[in-house]
DNA sequence: GCAAGAATTCTTTAGACAGCATGTC
DNA sequence: CTAAAGAATTCTTGC
């Protein structure tokens, strides 16, 4: 057979066969014959683990070769760019490569002297509202996992973000990595690009259903399972014989938990010694992730020492991370997670179930997209240790297994469509165009929503313009924008705002709140409502008809510190309102030092979810802060940067605010803390004073430690500080 | 009188991107 | 226009 590698320039080739490649596979092959090394643009649409990525890589090393310009890597998810991030630096270390995602902002400056940049959608969208110049010296783009463009909270800024970069870049090439989906040829004509679908998997994925202990794979084969016991535990117990490992999906958090410590009963005796041992050791450290455990923790621990874990965003990502590696390892034989594990970390199994067909959307339960089940299905199928894969699902009946097989195993990917026209998301992208001096003019605002997937889909579609015009009122009547004519200009405050990457309608809340700021006594509770009122903060409590005293006797309390007034029961917002009033105590009972089984228990508050909505929220308290320092008298942003000030180390400790001087110090938390502060130790001071008491306290090493940076940094105090990640 | 099991009612429902500012031994 | 699984609680049954 003829060697595709010579399909390649010499140098490529060498890259390549060094990493141990020896043969292209077909996508491969067929993007390089459509072009890839001639600087066209593809749409790559295969299944995973076909080798998308090196295609990518490909274009990268190439057109560096060629023009030694920059190459922009778009990742959907911070998980996914640094795995990127850690091969490409692996791999092809002749290139400056670098990250760049939210956490993470130390780069930014020094972008401009890498020669890779890998980097999540929303960032490069965010350094794109930041100006940065080094933007126009890129000869390759590519956006990984394009089909986002068809999600409703995200797909926009994707969609837009392209448009942006096609416009800016008109001779850069743009390869799109995409899952299979139905309309990709649309899809591969509104880019300007040429299309390669291939069905390739180097490892075959078999899909099958379960309907009474019988397994029906799609090839006609049948398996039976007679454990005698429920369909899932059969599934895990023929999957741990056969010595291989099972990946659970399921819709809620509440199924994975359910459903891991029902699995976990059927192991016994089907794990050796030594894989127990090194469990019991994985099963300690997910139970000391926290200072003290919750029931979460402790039930996780519990199941993963019979080899289960259950996998959800209510999880912290340490536990994340440990679960992962502990499967990896093929310690754990199971996992129960939720579509969480499907879109992030690559993490393969050789059986995946896709237990639960239909979710909760908010009208009812419906049947989850072809899409998400492939994505799912996917998963199935380790590279390094299995020729093939199964996906299985499970029926009650004949009739339902009729439904499935139908709808997901022979059914087709669906189509993606454009979700552009929602007009909150307008909003975000209109400010920013306009901002960015990218559409100064009503001409070429409109000129630019034309060039979207929304307007090539929707030909003929007027809605769009008078959305858009819509919009700008709306911006120009908050004060973000002003139009002269046709012409439109960015305020001050609605260039730090689309800097700030806030949501216009936040920043225009906070704004109006901050006019009842006289008549408030400003605290904490002012500025908790304030984000719990932004559209950005999401997972607001639920409030039931058994919380009304509670809320009742809360919006009495707070009412002289509320900014935003409580509306009438009838308004539609109503239920908002009580709900974000009810997070707000949520958080104050965390500011006052409620540790994390009493908030999961009191609001059935994940620890997952918790540092989730800390980390928005800090990124929210800052901006009220800077939307402050435009409106606010002198008096009032002194007291109002003081607080955010403040409010922002208690949010991310969980303190009272008289232990600020003592969680400033290295090595102490909110429990050490607290305790040296009930010892009447208050202040850095006067831990140095009383050394006795504090070992006691704290324990010899942890004090010797703080004491050696106490000391070290004396005489600038500024070193105190722990830094907010 | 009590406990196991059945029937009924109640409750809850996936995920995760972005800003900024300094510097641990 | 629309649901369903699981948990909690109450009821039933058999000894």
């Amino acid at each position: 057979m003829k060697n595709n590698l010579n399909l390649l320039p010499d140098n490529i080739k060498e890259i390549l066969v060094n990493q141990g490649i020896k043969e292209l596979t077909p996508p491969q092959e067929k993007s390089i014959l459509l072009g890839l090394l001639d600087g066209k643009n593809l749409v790559v649409s295969s299944p995973t683990a076909s080798g998308k990525t090196l295609i990518a890589e490909i274009a990268i090393i190439n057109n560096y070769f060629k023009t030694k310009k920059k190459a922009i890597y778009l990742c959907p998810m911070k998980s996914l760019a640094n795995e990127k991030y850690e091969s490409f630096t692996k791999k092809y270390s002749f290139l400056k490569t670098a990250l760049s995602i939210g956490d993470f902002d130390k780069v930014d400056a020094y972008l401009q002297d890498y020669d890779v940049i890998i980097t999540s959608n929303e960032k490069m969208d965010s350094l794109l509202r930041h100006g940065i110049r080094w933007i126009r010296n890129t000869s390759t783009i590519i956006v990984d996992e394009v089909h986002l463009i068809n999600d409703l909270s995200r797909g926009p800024t994707l969609e837009v973000l392209i448009t942006r970069l096609r416009k800016i870049l008109p001779n850069a090439q743009f390869i799109y990595l995409s899952a299979t989906i139905k309309n990709d040829v649309e899809l591969s004509k509104w880019l300007d690009a040429r299309l390669v679908k291939s069905n390739f998997r180097p490892i075959s994925l078999i899909h099958g259903n379960l309907l009474f202990n019988k397994i029906i794979y799609e090839d006609g084969t049948e398996k039976i399972l007679n454990f005698g016991v429920s369909d899932e535990e059969s599934l895990l117990k023929d999957t741990i014989i056969e010595g291989k490992q099972i990946i659970f999906f399921l819709t809620s958090r509440r199924n994975t938990e359910s459903l891991a410590k029902r699995l976990a009963r059927s192991t016994e005796n089907m794990l050796s010694e030594e894989v127990k041992k090194e469990l019991n050791k994985v099963s300690e450290k997910l139970k000391n992730v926290l200072e003290t455990p919750t029931s979460q923790c402790m039930l996780l621990s519990e199941v993963v020492k019979k080899g289960v874990a259950f996998h959800h965003a209510g999880l912290l990502m340490e536990q994340r991370n440990i679960i992962e590696v502990a499967f990896k390892n093929n310690l754990i034989k199971c996992i129960c997670a939720t579509p969480t594990l499907a879109v992030g970390v690559n993490l393969p199994a050789y059986r995946v179930v896709v237990r639960d067909l239909k979710r909760y959307d908010g009208y009812g339960s419906n049947w989850i997209p072809v899409l998400e089940y492939s994505q799912q299905a996917g998963r199935a199928g380790r590279p390094d240790y299995d020729k093939k894969g199964e996906a299985l699902t499970i029926s009650r009946s004949e009739e339902e297994q009729k439904i499935i097989i139908e709808r997901y195993i022979n059914g087709e990917n669906e189509e993606i469509y454009s979700k552009l026209s929602a007009e909150p998301i307008l909003r975000t992208h209109v400010l920013s165009l306009i901002t960015d001096l990218f559409a100064r003019h009503k001409k070429s605002l409109l000129d630019f929503f034309k060039s979207t997937f929304w307007a090539y889909q929707f030909k003929g579609d007027f809605e769009l313009e008078s959305k858009v015009l819509n919009v700008i009122n709306e911006l120009a009547e908050w004060g973000f924008i002003k139009i002269e004519k046709d012409n439109y200009l960015c305020t001050p405050i609605g260039k730090r705002i689309s800097e700030l990457y806030l949501d216009p309608l936040s920043a225009h809340k906070i704004l109006v709140a901050f006019n009842n700021i006289k008549n408030v006594e400003l605290n904490e509770i002012s500025l908790l409502q304030l984000i719990t009122n932004c559209v950005e903060m999401h997972n607001l409590l639920k409030v039931s008809s058994k919380d009304h005293p509670l809320i009742i006797k809360l919006l009495n309390d707070w009412e002289k510190n509320l900014l935003i007034k409580e509306p009438s029961p009838f308004d539609y917002y109503y239920e908002q309102y009580l709900s974000s009033i009810k997070t707000v105590f949520a958080f104050i009972e965390w500011i006052n030092e409620k540790d994390d089984e009493y908030l999961r228990k009191a609001f059935n508050l994940a620890p997952g979810i918790l540092r989730s909505m800390l980390f928005i929220g800090d990124w929210l308290i800052y901006s009220i802060g800077e939307i402050a320092k435009f409106v606010l008298d002198e008096d009032e942003r002194k007291e109002m940067l003081s607080l955010v000030k403040k409010l922002r180390v208690r949010m991310q400790y969980g303190v009272k605010e008289e232990l600020l001087p003592l969680i400033f110090l290295k090595g102490i938390g909110r429990k050490r803390a607290r305790k040296l502060f009930d010892a009447s130790i208050k202040s850095p001071q006067d831990l140095l004073k009383e050394e006795e008491k504090a070992k006691k306290l704290i324990g010899e090493k942890t004090f010797e430690r703080v004491k050696k940076t106490l000391l070290y940094s004396n005489n600038s105090s500024r070193h105190l500080s722990k830094g907010l990640a």
